[in-house]
DNA sequence: GATCCTCTATCTATCAGTTGATAGAGAATC
DNA sequence: GATTCTCTATCAACTGATAGATAGAGGATC
């Protein structure tokens, strides 16, 4: 198994860079988050793009094992589907942080591109999840419920950014609920 | 009128601040940009709060005069809904750049006070003027359309989000289009 | 069992580059 | 001549990165 530290470091930098995106990451407070020193850090990570490329990787593996065990095929497509929008409300419950690839996102002009690889893969695996709940629940074909997957995503991380910007979870429920009043989100 | 150099400094500015954020932004790049030295930046803005507020603050007004020019009681709310999604496309445009306060948004945490203040002004002009011409626009009482309103803005800056990260602005316009083939927008 | 070697993991110390900010001299404008 | 504007020079803080020392674990050799 993997060392403690170098879980221990990986676990810091996702909360940061969820906090202060790639470039406020600094090995420095990090280090002295976990108890280390700065130069443990790259023991383990040889350069800052490595550890960015590590947690954003890390980020969307987790995202997947997260989504699959929401629905992977079973009998409740439209349940899950309901469940969705929690899966980014969590980020707000943590200090008003929010998903890692959507800080990254405002970033891409600065980010290197492993880790720009790595964040587009998260958006991937939420719309590929997507599209199979929808083609699930409803009777839109492939196209529609990709079409749709995209929508819920890009709409759910905007939501998630304005009750950021207001440090006010409320904002992120009633956003949801507008959008399935307007009739984005089933339910 | 305010001086050249001032008015220099405060669009290269903006332009820097929708592709790097806040943090981003530093006087070497932005003087060297215009054609000055960075000290004499802070002979117009003393220290770098002072230059964020002022950037963030005059992008809502520019925003507000913009949308009033869209619709301003005038006969035709609904055909400015349909150009809403224009007023953040131009950004991607010019350099896949984005709303400078869906960027600021994402820094809420790093945010002075006083730039956190006039990011939060330009989301209240967006939805005020939002739920105006959805009112006008639709049978929705004034409640309806406010909560409409946030939905409609929130979708957008997401949707310019993820545009950004895969660099095209096609992405964009599907998602608008999605968001229009959900019921999220008319038309 | 004592000695030697190697690898892992961490530290101290330091470097070079960047950044926001300031003091004070000089130039331009009125 | 006073005011406005811009520059040079510099500071202190911060940042990613590197070199090199150290301590300990685990084998291999004698």
């Amino acid at each position: 198994m993997g060392s403690n530290v170098r879980e221990e470091v990986m676990a810091a930098a996702k909360r940061a860079a969820q906090s202060h995106g790639y470039t406020g990451l600094n090995f420095r407070e990090l280090a002295a988050e976990v108890g280390i020193k700065s130069a443990t850090i790259h023991y383990y990570f040889p350069t800052k793009v490595d550890l960015g490329a590590a947690i954003a990787k890390r980020y969307w593996e987790d995202s997947q094992v997260l989504l699959d065990s929401l629905w992977n095929g079973g009998n409740d497509p439209a349940r899950a589907l309901m469940e969705y929008p929690n899966t980014f409300r969590v980020s707000l419950e943590q200090d008003n942080r929010i998903c890692l690839c959507s800080f990254m996102s405002a970033e891409h002009d600065d980010l290197p591109d492993p880790v720009k690889r790595e964040v587009s893969a998260f958006a991937d695996i939420n719309i590929a999840w997507l599209t199979r709940v929808l083609s699930a629940a409803t009777d839109m074909d492939t196209a529609a419920s990709e079409r749709r997957a995209r929508a819920i995503f890009a709409a759910v991380a905007g939501a998630q950014l304005m009750a950021r910007s207001r440090s006010d979870i409320s904002v992120f429920d009633a956003l949801i609920d507008s959008y399935r009043e307007a009739g984005l989100l089933p339910g």
